[in-house]
RNA sequence: GGUCGCGUAGCUCAGCUGGAUAGAGCAUCUGCCUUCUAAGCAGACGGUCACAGGUUCGAAUCCUGUCGCGAUCACCA
C-alpha cells in the first residue's frame, strides 16, 4: 500500500517530466505469475492523455523509475503493461517493520465508530440446525472482522421467545409429556422442546385427516383443528398474563436456553447483550405515533397505519394494526431505537438474517431513514443464502434438518478417525486429543461455510460430508501446525529480531512477503464488504504459497545463518497471519496435528 | 405477473470498483517420504465464463433483453 502510494507519485512525476502531462491517477495491479515483476503499471488508461505507442511510453516511464526510484530494481514492458521488479531490500525493510509487531493487520481497537451486530436470533421451540450455523458463523465472523478493522462492536441477538410456535411446543408437552424434563429424559433442553414441537405437528396433521374424513373441507380443517385452536387460546392466555401458562413458558424456555448455551459454546460464538421478543414486542408503537405527526406515515379509514413507499419503487406497508397492536415491522422499528438508547455510541447496525427477508429490511431501513435517525444511514442487512440439501430445503417438521449438535459431533468424529489413521499424536493425552479433534472438526465445518460468498446458496450433502483435504480448514490448520513444529525445533533463535536487509530473496520468500504485506488491506476490505469469504480465501492463498516454499526451501537446514534466521522469522510471521486471519473466522489453530 | 439475488471445469467454489493466456480444491491419471509433519508438494487432464446484443483500445466483470434456479410481493415472525 505504502509502496504503491510512493510509486503513484513517481509515475506521475515521470509523465510530467517526460510529456508535461498531469496524470490524475495511475492504475496498478499485482504482476501476473507468468511475467517477471512484482507490481504492474497499466499504460492503456494513460493513452487518452498522452497519445502514442503504449510500449514506448511504458519503456520511457520504466527507465525513469529504474533510475529515480530505489525500490524499483528492474522493469520490462509487455504490450501496455509496465512490469516493475521491486528490490529485495524494500521487502526485507518492510518485514523488519512488522517482525516484532503484535496484532499485525489489526487496526487500533475502538479507533472507529461503534457498530451493533445482530445474529443467531432463534425461535425457542426447536434446536438449532445447519441454517442457524451459517447465520452464527457469519455474524460472529463479521463482528470480529469489524473489530479488527477498528470498530467498537456489540454482538447481540433477539430471542424469539414468544408467539404461536412456542405455544405449540408447550401444549404438546402438557398433553403428551407426562412431566418429562431434560434431567428425566437425558435430552438436551432444546431438543426436548423440539421433540414436542414435532409431536404437536403430528397431532395437528392427524386431526386434519380426521376432519377431512368427516367431510370438512381441507382449508377449513387446517384452520380449525382443535389442537391449533388450543394453541391460539394459550397464546391469548400468555398475553393476558395467565400465571400457569407464563410459568410453563418460563420453565420450557429455560430448558431451551440451556441447550442453546451449550451449542453456542461448542460453536465458539458469544454475545454482549441479549434482547427478548417478549420484552420488545410492544415497542415501536410510540414511534409510529411520532411518525404520523411528522407525516411519514398515514392512517387508513379502518384505523390501521401505513407507509407509502411507492415513490421508492416499493409498495405500501402496514406499520400498525387497526386495533393498535404491533406487527413485525413495528417491533423492529422499536427494537432498533431501543438499542441506540441502550448503547448511545452506536453509529450503525448489521442484521444477520437470511435473504428471504431482503424486502423486510429494505423497508425497515427506509422507514428509519425517513424518521430522521442519523444512524439509519449505516444499517446493513447481512443477507445470506439458504443452506439446502440435495433433497431441497430443510424442514424441521419433516425431519430433514441437519441438526447443529449432531453435525458438530460428526465433524469431530471424522477428525478423530483421520487423526488416528495418521497417528502423529504420540504423547498427547486423551483430553488434549479431544480438544484437537474439536478444533479440526469445527475448523473444517466453519471454513466450509465461511469460504463461500454469503449471498450464495450452499448445497450441503450429508452423504459426502465435508472435506479435510485441499481448500479446507484442516489444510490450513495443518500448515500452521507445521510452522509451530519448526519454531519448536528452532527454539533459541531470536525470531523477533530484525533480519539482515541485504539478503537476496528466494522467489518464494518474496511471494510470501507480498502476501503478508497485503493482509491489513484484506482485513479492511473484508470489513467494508462484510465478507468473511475474503479473509478465508486470502489465508488459503497465503498457505498455498507457504507450503510451496516449505517444499522447495530448507528452513532449519539452511547453512547461511542470516538466511536461516530470516526463514524462521518469516515462517513465524506467516503462522501469526494464519492464526490471526483464522481468528477472524472464529477458527482455532493447533500446535500439532 | 412485479421486485430482488444467483448462473464460471463432471462436482464445490475464487476472480466481478473493466486489463495480459479465466484460477483453486475435489474427482481421474503421473511423479515425490533415509532431509524441517505426505491432512503436503510438483505435474497432466478438464472451460461456447447460461444465451443474445450493446458500450470500450480491451468485457467473466458494466448496460439491455432472453432463458434457468431461488427468494419475496401476509394486519406471520
Amino acid at each position: 500500500m505504502e509502496l504503491q502510494h510512493i510509486l503513484e507519485e513517481k509515475v506521475k512525476e515521470a509523465v510530467q517530466s517526460l510529456y508535461s502531462v498531469n496524470l490524475p491517477s495511475v492504475e496498478f495491479q499485482p504482476t501476473r505469475k507468468d511475467f517477471e515483476g512484482d507490481l504492474t503499471v497499466v499504460v492503456f488508461p494513460m493513452l487518452k492523455l498522452l497519445k502514442g505507442n503504449p510500449v514506448a511510453i511504458g519503456t520511457q516511464i520504466g527507465e525513469y523509475l529504474e533510475r529515480e526510484v530505489e525500490e524499483v530494481s528492474k522493469f520490462n514492458v509487455v504490450k501496455g503493461f509496465l512490469n516493475l521488479v521491486i528490490s529485495d531490500a524494500y521487502y526485507l525493510g518492510f518485514f523488519n517493520t512488522i517482525v516484532a509487531k503484535e496484532n499485525y493487520g489489526y487496526a487500533t481497537p475502538h479507533s472507529r465508530e461503534a457498530i451493533m451486530v445482530e445474529y443467531s436470533s432463534p425461535n425457542t421451540n426447536k434446536p438449532l440446525h445447519l441454517g442457524h450455523i451459517r447465520n452464527n458463523l457469519l455474524g460472529y465472523s463479521v463482528a470480529e472482522i469489524l473489530k479488527a478493522a477498528g470498530h467498537k462492536v456489540y454482538k447481540t441477538q433477539i430471542v424469539n421467545d414468544r408467539g404461536i410456535h412456542i405455544c405449540k411446543s408447550i401444549l404438546a408437552w402438557q398433553r403428551f409429556g407426562q412431566g418429562e424434563t431434560p434431567e428425566s429424559s437425558g435430552l438436551k433442553g432444546d431438543h426436548l422442546v423440539g421433540k414436542y414441537y414435532v409431536e404437536f405437528d403430528k397431532s395437528y396433521k392427524a386431526e386434519i385427516s380426521d376432519l377431512i374424513a368427516g367431510g370438512i373441507e381441507k382449508s377449513i380443517a387446517e384452520k380449525e383443528a382443535p389442537i391449533l385452536l388450543a394453541a391460539q387460546e394459550m397464546l391469548r392466555k400468555w398475553e393476558a398474563g395467565d400465571e400457569e401458562v407464563v410459568d410453563l413458558w418460563k420453565r420450557m424456555n429455560a430448558w431451551v436456553y440451556e441447550g442453546f448455551a451449550t451449542t453456542y459454546k461448542n460453536l465458539g460464538v458469544d454475545f454482549d447483550k441479549l434482547y427478548y421478543e417478549s420484552d420488545t414486542y410492544l415497542l415501536g408503537r410510540d414511534v409510529v405515533q411520532e411518525g404520523l405527526e411528522k407525516g411519514v406515515f398515514f392512517r387508513k379509514d379502518d384505523g390501521s397505519v401505513w407507509i407509502d413507499l411507492t415513490e421508492e419503487g416499493l409498495d405500501e406497508k402496514i406499520v400498525l394494526r387497526a386495533d393498535g397492536t404491533a406487527v413485525y415491522m413495528t417491533q423492529d422499528i422499536g427494537t432498533a431505537i431501543q438499542r441506540v438508547t441502550d448503547f448511545p455510541d452506536i453509529q450503525g447496525m448489521v442484521y444477520t438474517v437470511g435473504n428471504e427477508q431482503d424486502y423486510h429490511f429494505k423497508v425497515l431501513f427506509l422507514i428509519l431513514k425517513k424518521l430522521g435517525y442519523t444512524w439509519a444511514e449505516k444499517l446493513y442487512h447481512l443477507s445470506y443464502g439458504m443452506v439446502d440439501l440435495p433433497s431441497g430445503k430443510m424442514k424441521s417438521r419433516e425431519g430433514t434438518v441437519v441438526d447443529a449438535d449432531d453435525l458438530i459431533v460428526s465433524m469431530e468424529h471424522t477428525a478423530e478417525e483421520i487423526s488416528e489413521e495418521l497417528g502423529k499424536l504420540e504423547g498427547y493425552t486423551e483430553a488434549e486429543k479431544k480438544v484437537l479433534y474439536s478444533t479440526i472438526g469445527l475448523g473444517a465445518l466453519k471454513y466450509f461455510i465461511l469460504k463461500v460468498d454469503p449471498k450464495k446458496r450452499i448445497l450441503f450433502n450429508p452423504e459426502e460430508s465435508v472435506d479435510f483435504q485441499g481448500n479446507t480448514g484442516p489444510f490450513i490448520q495443518y500448515t500452521y501446525a507445521r510452522i509451530q513444529s519448526i519454531l519448536r525445533k528452532g527454539a533459541g533463535w531470536e525470531f523477533d529480531k530484525a533480519v539482515d536487509s541485504t539478503l537476496t530473496l528466494h522467489e518464494k520468500e518474496k511471494e510470501l512477503l507480498k502476501y503478508i504485506e497485503i493482509f491489513p488491506g484484506k482485513v479492511q476490505e473484508a470489513a467494508e464488504n462484510y465478507s468473511p469469504a475474503l479473509v478465508a480465501n486470502y489465508v488459503y492463498d497465503l498457505v498455498k504459497e507457504f507450503n510451496s516454499f516449505y517444499q522447495q526451501v530448507s528452513i532449519l537446514g539452511e547453512s547461511d545463518v542470516k538466511k536461516r534466521h530470516f526463514r524462521i522469522a518469516l515462517s513465524k510471521k506467516v503462522g501469526e497471519v494464519i492464526r490471526d486471519g483464522f481468528a477472524l473466522l472464529g477458527i482455532d489453530v493447533p500446535e500439532r496435528m
